[in-house]
DNA sequence: GGCCAGGACACCA
DNA sequence: TGGTGTCATGGC
C-alpha cells in the first residue's frame, strides 16, 4: 500500500506501541545524551552518561563547574570524548544563558532558533532537529540513518546524507510535539530490530508498503 | 581484525 | 559548496 507520512507514523504506532523516546528523567539529561550519543552505540554513551550522574547528578552547572580533565575522563567511554566534552560545555553554558527555561528562550529566537542551536558547537543539523523536538517541543521530523534506510525501505530514492531528506519531509501540520517525539523513536527501534548490517532489508509489516513524500 | 554505532567539524580546492 | 580526513570507544 502507498501510504503517507501520517499513514505510515499511525501503522508503525499500533505494530510496535509508544516508543516511550525520549528515555530520560530530565530535558538536560536529553541535552547531554543526544551529544554522547553521536555516532555512537547506547551502550557506550550511557556509560558515560552514568559516570556523569555520579559525579554531578546531570546538574547543567556542576558539569560546567568540571576541569576539561575531569569531563574528558567521564566522557570518554562515549568515544569523541574531546569532541563531545567541548560539544557539552558550549551548549549548557548557552542553556544556562537561558536559566534553561525553554519556553522562554524558544520564544525569544522564535524562527531563528534551529541556525543559534546550528551555531554552537558540536551542533549538527540533526542534534538540532533532536533538540528542536525533545527539548522545545518544536515537532520536527528528524531525518537520521534509521530514517532514510526506512524510506529507501519504502521506496524513496536519492537520501543520500542528512539534508537530501530533512529537506523533502516535513511533518504535516496537526503533528504534534508528541507525535513527532514518539515517531522518531518508533523509526529508530524499527531500524534496530530490522536494519541488520548484513541484512538491510529484512522482512516486516512493512514490506509490502512504500512511501509518498 | 575490520566494521559499526541514534554525527560533527576542520581543512581543502 | 562539496568532498575527504579526523575524532575514540567498546562490542561483535
Amino acid at each position: 500500500m502507498q501510504l503517507t507520512i501520517t499513514q505510515l507514523y499511525q501503522k508503525m504506532r499500533r505494530q510496535m506501541g509508544p516508543s516511550g523516546w525520549w528515555p530520560a528523567d530530565s530535558k538536560e539529561e536529553i541535552v547531554i545524551g543526544a551529544i554522547l550519543i553521536q555516532n555512537t552505540n547506547w551502550r557506550n554513551a550511557d556509560r558515560a552518561l552514568n559516570l556523569l550522574r555520579q559525579a554531578t547528578g546531570l546538574q547543567p552547572d556542576r558539569i560546567l563547574a568540571l576541569t576539561m580533565d575531569q569531563l574528558h575522563d567521564l566522557v570518554r567511554p562515549a568515544g569523541f570524548y574531546r569532541n563531545k566534552s567541548k560539544a557539552l560545555v558550549s551548549v549548557l553554558s548557552w542553556l544556562a544563558r537561558g536559566n534553561y527555561d525553554y519556553p522562554a528562550i524558544r520564544q525569544h529566537y522564535g524562527s531563528r532558533l534551529r541556525q543559534e542551536l546550528r551555531a554552537l558547537h558540536g551542533v549538527g543539523p540533526e542534534t538540532a532537529d533532536v533538540l528542536l523536538t525533545y527539548i522545545f517541543d518544536v515537532p520536527t521530523f528528524i531525518s537520521d540513518k534509521y530514517a532514510r534506510t526506512l524510506f529507501t525501505y519504502l521506496g524513496v530514492t536519492g537520501l543520500t546524507d542528512y539534508q537530501s531528506l530533512s529537506q523533502r519531509c516535513n511533518l504535516p501540520d496537526d503533528f504534534t510535539p508528541a507525535m513527532a517525539k514518539d515517531f522518531h523513536g518508533l523509526i529508530d527501534e524499527f531500524g534496530k530490530v530490522y536494519f541488520h548490517p548484513r541484512d538491510k532489508f529484512a522482512t516486516s509489516f512493512l514490506s509490502d508498503d512504500t512511501l509518498a513524500l
